[in-house]
DNA sequence: TCCGACACATAACT
DNA sequence: GAGTTATGTGTCGG
């Protein structure tokens, strides 16, 4: 019962709370919170890199059958949801079978009701051992209940104006996202993610009073910062087209966070940083979706699910009778046919090079932030990114790999101590 | 002490 | 219902 070798591995449905150690970090990260807004204020230009730009020219398929059982799948999943909110117990059987085992207590009832007094001792060690043992049990790997809403996003803020090319008119953008894998909250409010653990996040935007049609029937300009001979100017350029990018930040501005995205098969597949996702406006699939959209390898739910998170243009062009040569608009100049409505982000960690330790009283915490980009071409035909709009999470605390971090509290990774008698 | 690599276990998915 | 897949996390060893 002490040792936590593999060999007794038990998966519980987590409970979060904060340990010490967080609430430490949460003080922090709640005197700095306020700074925390100014720091994005300075957001410096952004350059993309040499595989930035492969990114951005990611393809995905998409097609468009249709999958009578995918409704079915979503409202199934949608129930299991709610018993998990409702927090019924989810042992499985063999769960049930393994705690009996473990303390004895197979085959016994038929004795006990002989021994009334024995009884009432026995449900009751019966029943906290019950309780140590479901605190005990971790979170399995592929349990829905990683799933999870994680914190919001703040208001959309504005680097760089949009105009629309018609008229002129400024245009007003609008991001939304929502973690919807690898954050918990502790006791005090503090968002808690685990290093070693997977987040997901979706994101997509839109532009007020531009719906989808009008969109696609307009151009759009902003103005890039410039300097010269010494003097910052604003330069005019046309957005080729638009893009959603994830990033993360640290408290300690001096230190660079970056982000992995492994594939379904982890460690033995290629690691990316996330994609940038050439992006249309698009509305925010609900929670379940997404998690309805994860791990899918069936081709008919796969191709489903595309088409919440992809627009194909292809199939806009002939169905409008457009093509390239013939369409004017910001679309034409997307660079593949399949355009994300909604940029997902799976299976995305923090980098393991991060230092989660913090050097002084300033406890360290992360952002993560989501940013609207205009695509542009330079002079020399290059493309290049402007920061158009952003959003970002509060503080959040990564818990590193330590153990201490897994046995302290309440969180997905928790351990009790467990006292002999 | 931290990290890459490997390993085990288990629910989702097919 | 059985086989496969994805992923939290335990562990070893550099």
């Amino acid at each position: 019962m002490m040792s936590l070798s593999n060999e007794d591995l038990q998966y519980r449905k987590g409970d979060p709370t904060i340990s010490p150690d967080d609430a430490t970090t949460a003080a922090a990260v709640a005197a700095a919170s306020s700074a925390a807004a100014a720091a994005v204020a300075g957001i410096p230009q952004v350059q993309l890199k040499d595989e930035d730009a492969h990114h951005l020219a990611q393809h995905h398929q998409v097609s468009h059958h249709h999958d009578p059982h995918h409704a079915m799948v979503q409202h199934q999943q949608h129930l299991h949801q709610q018993q998990l909110q409702q927090h019924l117990p989810l042992h499985t059987h063999q769960q049930q079978q393994q705690l009996q085992q473990q303390h004895h207590m197979h085959h016994i009832p038929h004795q006990v009701q002989q021994q009334h007094h024995h009884h009432l001792e026995m449900l009751a060690q019966a029943n906290e051992e019950d309780i140590l043992e479901a605190a005990n049990r971790k979170v399995a790997p592929r349990s829905s209940d990683l799933f999870r809403v994680g914190p919001g996003f703040s208001e959309t803020r504005h680097h760089q104006d949009i105009y629309c090319k018609k008229n002129d008119m400024d245009v007003n953008p609008i991001l939304e996202a929502r973690i919807d894998r690898g954050f918990e909250t502790g006791e005090n409010g503090t968002w808690i993610g685990y290093k070693r653990n997977y987040f997901t996040l979706v994101a997509s935007f839109s532009l007020e009073n531009f719906d989808f049609n009008r969109f696609i029937q307009n151009k759009f300009y902003t103005y890039e910062k410039a300097s010269k001979d010494g003097e910052s100017i604003e330069k005019k350029v046309e957005i080729s087209y638009f893009a959603i990018r994830l990033v993360a930040k640290c408290s300690d501005d001096e230190v660079a966070i970056s982000l992995v995205q492994h594939t379904a098969k982890r460690d033995k597949g290629p690691q990316f940083p996330p994609p940038i996702y050439p992006a249309v406006p698009g509305d925010m699939p609900d929670h379940e979706t997404v998690r309805a959209s994860c791990n899918k390898r069936n081709g008919n739910k796969i191709e489903n699910m595309n088409k919440v998170f992809y627009f194909d243009r292809a199939e806009y062009y002939h169905n409008t009778n457009l093509d390239t040569i013939k369409d004017d608009s910001v679309l034409k100049n997307y660079p593949s046919d399949s355009i994300a409505r909604v940029a997902r982000f799976e299976r995305i960690q923090f980098t393991s090079s991060i230092r989660l330790k913090s050097t002084s009283v300033n406890s360290r915490y992360f952002t993560l932030h989501v940013e609207l980009l205009g695509i542009i071409e330079d002079e020399d035909a290059q493309i290049q990114p402007i920061l158009l709009s952003s959003i970002e999470t509060p503080p959040l605390i990564i818990r590193g790999r330590s153990p201490s971090n897994y046995h302290k509290d309440r969180t997905s990774g928790y351990r009790p101590h467990i006292h002999p008698h």
